[in-house]
DNA sequence: GCCAACGTTGGC
DNA sequence: GCCAACGTTGGC
């Protein structure tokens, strides 16, 4: 079992979204590291961190679990979305996503805060020009942000 | 809205 | 294979 942290914009889709819908496919990825993490090394039952990105008060704001393995991303193929892809083939897609189903909201640990923390200090989500949707997180760091809510 | 950082594209 | 140009991300 492995620990990630995922970014979303609470525009798109928050995590009351997903906490309405229980479990969503997570779609839109474009990102090849992303992609690799999802396909190599995301099993279900992995735990994940939601993290607004993009939005007044970044930061973590809930908790969530892999209840798919990786498995061909349907917006790839439809031309009427805004992540399709042209240069990809049913036969050889491209992209892949998870499903990941709603464990908990949490309070806000912003990024301000986790960013105070020394020993969360060489998170990837807080590495210099990070943009990486899809990030490891180290079970230290995992059960340290879980003491803070 | 700005802009630094990064990934991707494409000409050569 | 290099690298300039471009588009995107995301904090501020």
């Amino acid at each position: 079992m492995r620990y990630w942290l995922i970014k979303s914009e609470p525009d798109a889709y928050s995590i009351d979204n997903l906490a309405k819908d229980r479990a969503t496919a997570w779609t839109g990825v474009r990102n090849y590291q992303a992609r690799n993490f999802m396909r190599d090394q995301m099993s279900i039952g992995d735990r994940v961190f939601y993290y607004h990105s993009n939005c007044d008060d970044p930061g973590i704001v809930g908790m969530a679990e892999v209840c798919k393995r990786a498995y061909p991303d349907a917006t790839q193929f439809d031309n009427k979305s805004k992540y399709f892809d042209p240069k990809s083939s049913a036969d050889n897609p491209r992209w892949l996503n998870v499903d990941v189903k709603f464990v908990k909201k949490t309070r806000l640990v912003s990024l301000a805060e986790l960013r105070r923390h020394k020993p969360l200090k060489s998170m990837r989500i807080l590495a210099r020009g990070n943009r990486l949707s899809i990030t490891p997180v180290d079970p230290a760091e995992w059960e340290f942000i879980a003491g803070l809510f």
